[in-house]
DNA sequence: TAATTAATTTACTGATCAGTACAGTTATTA
DNA sequence: TAATAACTGTACTGATCAGTAAATTAATTA
């Protein structure tokens, strides 16, 4: 069992159900795309569920190690990294694979609080808060734990109205209610 | 045809929907829900499609009236409604009915832009954004359009984290950034 | 009451679903 | 080279998918 096949697998996986959806996407289908038989696949998985739930887990890793050293790059203090995020989720939605926040289709889809995988794509949400929780205290900011639940209302906010696509620039606005809401919570 | 047979059908399919997603209901268990055949709800709409888009108009009507009146309701003047609009989905959030946004996951299941599906889930957002508009400018807010824009970011935000349940009240949260930011747009 | 129309049901289509039994192939070790 | 183990593909399971044809029942009109 070359781990290599698997990864290869999951990463196919991945992009298949979030450009298609969960249910939609058959066993067969993901077969067909990764290069290799069903039965190979329930030699790596055990049932769908596990599948997805290593979908899962990549995503998560991919998106928040991706997240973190762009808003690191585009800013230099803890402060400004927190207004940095909605830049850098400006650039995910301008990027052609955009296709709106998996973890939110996967609750969707998945959605009984108890089902694994709602209950892990709770845990990514939980894990970037834990992050922003961090930079908000890093900055000295009051309040800091109802500043980062309220900077990432606007970011899933900024995601699903990006995703629907109504409105011209999500991420902007969401920015500039952001340096609104910081601003109020800087100490003077 | 009666037309309560087939409001009563749309009803129906509407809570199964909203309760179990939409590729995962079959038309075989809406027939069965609804206490009628399968031949006969392919008398009242062509596929399963149309079927889908009559329960989106439906939720869409409900509501958006529910929540137009529960504002109307909980504040007296435009500037208020726009903040009681987080105190009728915290009220929604509590309810046990709630699952989410019916046309979030509608757009998660049906990502295609060009899907119709797709496209009258982005229609309801928009008509939110536009009675929000109407009252920013009622309630004589400077950059309207703007705030609108960002108060529907809180609430969509709001929706997606009561959903995933990792936070305590997002609804709360949500409203005291939506003061912050109307207090700003205020004309001094 | 008789004829006509509308609404409904049963039973089916081919396709696809998740998952598996089994035989064949490749790679590794002895 | 022989034996063992890991891996893979073919072909299948029963269930369910969206949608339909034909027959039957109910309602309406003459």
């Amino acid at each position: 069992m070359r781990p290599s096949k698997r990864d290869e697998l999951v990463q196919k996986a991945l992009q298949t159900f979030y450009r298609n959806g969960f249910h939609v996407t058959g066993m067969d289908m993901l077969a067909e795309e990764a290069g290799i038989s069903k039965t190979s696949i329930y030699n790596h998985f055990r049932t769908k569920e596990d599948l997805i739930l290593a979908t899962l887990r990549l995503r998560d890793e991919k998106f928040r190690n991706w997240l973190y050293r762009r808003m690191e790059e585009l800013a230099a203090n803890p402060g400004e990294q927190l207004i940095a995020m909605f830049d850098a989720l400006e650039e995910w939605f301008n990027s052609s694979e955009f296709k709106g926040c998996l973890f939110i289709k996967a609750s969707s889809e998945y959605q009984d609080p108890s089902h694994p995988i709602h209950k892990q794509s709770a845990d990514h949400k939980q894990m970037l808060e834990r992050h922003i929780l961090d930079l908000a205290k890093a900055a000295a900011l009051i309040h800091p734990e109802k500043l980062a639940r309220q900077l990432l209302l606007l970011k899933e906010g900024a995601i699903v109205t990006a995703h629907l696509g109504h409105t011209r620039n999500p991420a902007a606005d969401a920015r500039q209610a952001a340096i609104a809401i910081v601003s109020l919570a800087t100490q003077h």
